[in-house]
DNA sequence: CTGAAAGCGCTAACAC
DNA sequence: GTGTTAGCGCTTTCAG
């Protein structure tokens, strides 16, 4: 087996619980044994058992992180701050995926419930009465989704929404079409709301399309329902959306941004035109969620998005 | 705090011992109790503590999977197969990033050890020897990488590299250039090796180019110095290279394929022109360590790899 | 088939 | 400042 604390105190000449102590609370033991405990402990590979430490301090040191899919190139950026985050505080993270199932994801909470101090839950497809009773069984964070009484990240796409909208309008577009995410998806609803609020404000036409799952092919579908709205600009769910709807519009002959103009969101892609996009915090919201669970604190905190123009988006033409 | 074993023994009026077996070894009880007791469990909703049950069997029912960098895209993919497979298989899965650092991942391997069952090393940046040191104190699976006495699953890039060398040479080219990747990866070793071999055998001449950092913003910034070797057409170490090079390319006025062929490796990318790439089989590689892992066996495991034509390669124009 | 008892590796009172 | 003791939640002999 593994060197274990009673090695260490057995060759270092003392009890048990002083190693332990010189481990947990060095401060409570002599600076001269401390020296030799860690010495021999260095010597004999010694490492603690978080495990078996957890058991009685209650605190396992790990967390769990659970997202939609781990493939969808906007959880990446999350999954890496956040772990990166994590593991600067002496935490070690799970990392599970419920392929878009509510099922699969109540069900990861609870088998990650015990061996966790607490769970991100990374833009959850449950209900919020169900994320609710969740919260109360394990610490939990949740990310792009406000639940009552449950401390969350999210990200103003609102906000977003609401930069792309008024970016189009100084353009010349009054006719736009929002091609919508998936259903269930707090983030959708957001930029629905802010964007059609945002059309109206500047005196243009919305029509919303959707919902459709967030996906490339999903985007490359639907071209042609986009083109049948007679719009000349586009807000697309995400950036994985907006290539899409870009590469079908292309095949159809209609060219971005000469013919209409492609606004995604969230900045996860490279294309040729560059693509408009909103750009959302993924990295910071990943930092912030491991802050929050640490802390234990029950906060609900918004991060900005912003516009970031580039090549997708041009003056309407006249006509 | 939470409900444990005892608490289920109480109610239904057994001793723990037998709550125990219920779960790890049903079949030693009578199924009358059995039912009791499962019923009593679900009905306090309670959950076997694993890390309480690993302090004794020694199996934590968790592994861990270290890999250079979560957002390149190669591993997203990797990642989720792995974990999805893991979990069928009642195992969680710890992720850890080591930003292509070796030194991180050493201690993370470490850190780790003893609250897994086994680690994946994904294109693992430290030297074979402490790969191999490394291995004594934990099951290790490597992808990506052949190391002596450790069980492995290797991509045949050196087959895919040679395909893309032929594709080349059968539309005309004979002046090839290589991108190459990153210092350190057996990936990049292999693609060199085979390239020139097969770039030879095909009457072609091979300039090799690097090593670069295996990203989007090298590749942008070699297109000079790839024109400058006068290849005609060109194979990136992978996908993120690639569209970088094409981007860079276009930004001198060179058009790809028209003026120049460019090929990537790991079928990552969707752009336009669409690329023309060796797809790697990263969700099955992800699938068969975990195997490994779990029946730790010795293997090594050499998955094919496939050349995807599509557009981004053309006919050498005539000069 | 079930209970009793020991113990996995560690921490946390409590003595001394 | 250090040793003693008990015990976290669970499994596993060993009796019966």
């Amino acid at each position: 087996m593994s060197v274990t604390i009673r090695d260490v105190a057995r060759v270092s000449g003392v009890h048990v619980s002083t190693v332990s102590r010189t481990f947990s609370a060095p401060h409570l033991v002599n600076p001269a044994t401390r020296a030799r405990v860690l010495e021999f402990a260095e010597q004999l590979g010694y490492r603690p058992n978080r495990a078996a430490r957890a058991l009685i301090t209650g605190r396992t040191h790990n967390l769990g992180l659970i997202v939609a899919d781990i493939a969808n190139p906007f959880f990446p950026p999350l999954i890496k701050a956040a772990e990166s985050h994590a593991r600067g505080r002496d935490y070690h993270v799970f990392v599970a995926d419920t392929d878009e199932d509510p099922g699969v994801e109540e069900e990861l909470v609870h088998a990650l419930a015990k061996q966790v101090d607490g769970i991100l839950l990374c833009s959850p497809r449950m209900n919020t009465t169900q994320i609710e009773k969740l919260a109360h069984d394990v610490p939990l964070v949740v990310v792009n989704r406000p639940v009552p009484a449950v401390p969350a990240v999210l990200m103003d796409v609102a906000q977003g929404a609401r930069l792309a909208i008024e970016h189009l309008a100084r353009l010349g577009h009054s006719e736009i079409a929002l091609l919508g995410g998936p259903r269930g998806s707090w983030t959708n609803r957001e930029i629905r709301r802010a964007a059609t609020l945002s059309a109206r404000g500047t005196g243009g036409r919305l029509t919303v399309l959707g919902p459709h799952p967030p996906t490339e092919e999903s985007g490359v579908a639907q071209a042609e329902a986009v083109l049948r709205t007679g719009a000349t600009a586009v807000l697309a769910y995400n950036d994985l959306m907006a290539v899409g709807l870009i590469d079908g519009l292309d095949r159809l002959g209609v060219r971005v941004p000469h013919d209409v103009s492609v606004v995604g969101i969230d900045n996860t892609a490279r294309t040729r035109p560059a693509l408009t996009t909103v750009a959302t915090p993924t990295a910071a919201a990943g930092r912030a969620a491991v802050d929050i669970l640490l802390q234990r604190t029950t906060a609900v905190l918004t991060l900005p998005t912003e516009l970031i123009v580039r090549e997708s988006t041009a003056a309407l033409k006249d006509s």
